[in-house]
DNA sequence: TATTATTTTGCAAGCGGTTGCAATATACTC
DNA sequence: GAGTATATTGCAACCGCTTGCAAAATAATA
């Protein structure tokens, strides 16, 4: 790396410097567009670093305290494409910003988590998004503290002081316990995800409200704990099959989960939609391709990644802009895995 | 961020070293693990860096020559199983050996491949990992030039100077197409992906070479142009289907384009595998959803991540290494969108 | 044209580390 | 216990860039 190569295209501000006959700190000046250079100078300037190939270094620009364009973020695990979906807006949008992206995966360790955070408060970057992140409580506070910018995505702060978005999560539970009712349903299973994500309380909240709203009592035994993964709901639906009174429908935490609960359903015989109604929620690009096809909830993902990184930049711009919510649209999306009962 | 908080995160190896009472140098070798270093002093350099919650700027020790830990990572665009599932394995890796990951998106636009590897060899990273690249010629032999440790993945030099890892792209199309003359087809088409990749060459050589083997004359018409996505798949399709003597059998070049041909003959009222019988490439997890499931050769994705990152963390601790090149086994996976023909 | 206000530019310090080299402490010989 | 080899430690310089402040250049005013 090191090597004084004779076409080295490690070109620096100072070779730029030399090169057009003015000091170090004009260049860098010209370079971070500052106005009080005269535009001759600038001209120079700009067309010696371009003929040079000069490209600034990230690090020494950070470490000088100036922005490194590097925003960090951090996600549980690069494994499906709930994730994937969002990561691909942040990333597009991002780019556009031509901002860097830095990738920090928890591997759903919460511990490293918190790690994480504090590695990326230590290293200047100029931001950070957090996708579900789990336990935010403890390091939250510390980024707050620091006035270090950060978004939730697809999580709540209940101390309300954090910028997030959100989709609306309980009217897409909401409606989809409403159309199962509608089609005649009246045990209705729900499988939760993680106890820890906000999303599952407000979905668990939706099917509640409307099966009160629908005059279908609410029993207990038809809500079994998941955690957004096919393995977990797998087993979920297996304790819901044991049951006296099995339910005729289930509705599903999320996509993975309804494809978990397929799965086990498969294993003892039962058809979807003969045997069990099914409604997922996300509408992952999966749902599209489930046999039968999955009826769900569509989260707009790519979108929701796009606006946390909107949100994020705005508070670079305006660092004592109080925090924000944005709150995305679900929509219904109707497929094959629901049958009417009588 | 600069703000001078009592409970501020910001600890520097200063502040260590007058915690412990040492000096700034020997806090450094104490975290950088360097032999001469009395253990006694080692642990208390250690536990008050542990006690303060210290944490290494990244930019600082990298601007200072040491290593920035950082590898940069340079794909296309993050919307299809093919990249996330390398992705997923090259970020396990990366993360079990400690180290951080800068995502590069090209968005397809090869301009900014090339201006993204600039930047990176600019930036003092440890190391870059290219997915997929396509035009490599002119920066690869800067990288080289520099000595930058760099990997290939899914991708070929011809120049043969560079490390890289690839799958048995001729043999897994070798035996896909065997298949399909097993099963009595005698028109075999082939959708072709970018021509930009080996990888497309690779397996048309492969398709070829078994239709050459069981003496099924090659036929040009059969082989039409893709890219590896399923819009350009469609097109090809329709020309396939627009020829007087209609292929038997469609082998298309990766799972994407396979699903794309599926609904290409969907459209034309054709069913699969009664019509039209599909073999794809890669095994993405869709794979498995589509309708009917589809056969296919697997590639180990994941895994081709994994060797990715080992291959160039060979090369971080000996830079003389000379190139190598790993060769994973693709494996042929038979489910139900083939049929025997006479 | 001398004087003063305003632009532009350059210098130096510092961001938080790493490292070569010299200085100091400790261990080993005789 | 003096003398020398070896293990530890500290100092200073530097990585490439930003930025406050002062100097130099230019424009405006009298």
């Amino acid at each position: 790396m090191s090597v004084k190569d004779p076409n080295n295209p490690k070109v620096t501000i100072y070779d730029v410097a030399r090169e057009s006959g003015v000091s170090y700190s004009t260049v860098s000046r010209v370079l971070n567009g500052f106005e009080f250079v005269k535009d001759t100078t600038r001209e120079k300037v700009l067309e010696t670093a371009e003929r040079l190939g000069y490209v600034a270094n990230l690090q020494a620009r950070s470490l000088a305290g100036g922005k490194s364009n590097v925003i960090g973020l951090l996600v549980p695990k690069i494994d499906n494409s709930y994730i994937t979906e969002i990561v691909a807006g942040i990333d597009d949008e991002l780019s556009a910003a031509n901002l860097n992206l830095i990738l920090y995966t928890t591997h759903r360790h919460i511990g490293k988590e918190q790690q994480n955070v504090k590695t990326i408060m230590g290293s200047m970057m100029d931001g950070l998004l957090l996708v579900v992140p789990l336990a935010t409580s403890s390091y939250l506070q510390a980024l707050r503290e620091l006035h270090f910018p950060y978004v939730l995505i697809d999580q709540h702060d209940y101390a309300g002081e954090s910028s997030e978005v959100l989709a609306t999560n309980h009217q897409g539970a909401y409606e989809a316990t409403e159309y199962l009712i509608g089609l005649g349903h009246r045990r209705i299973a729900f499988i939760t995800g993680l106890m820890e994500l906000y999303s599952t309380h407000d979905r668990l909240a939706g099917y509640k409200a409307a099966l009160k709203d629908h005059g279908v009592p609410f029993d207990p035994q038809y809500v079994v704990q998941g955690d957004f993964w096919k393995q977990e709901a797998y087993h979920a639906t297996n304790r819901l099959l044991a049951l006296d009174e099995r339910p005729t429908a289930i509705f599903a935490a999320n996509d993975l989960t309804a494809i978990g609960a397929m799965n086990a359903l498969r294993d003892h015989n039962l058809s979807v939609p003969e045997d069990m109604s099914i409604v997922g929620f996300d509408d992952i690009a999966q749902a599209a391709y489930t046999n039968p096809r999955l009826t769900t909830v569509r989260q707009p993902l790519e979108q929701m990644g796009r606006s946390g990184v909107n949100l994020l930049l705005q508070q670079l711009h305006d660092s004592d802009r109080p925090p924000q919510q944005v709150v995305l649209q679900t929509e219904f999306v109707v497929r094959d895995s629901c049958k009417r009962i009588d």
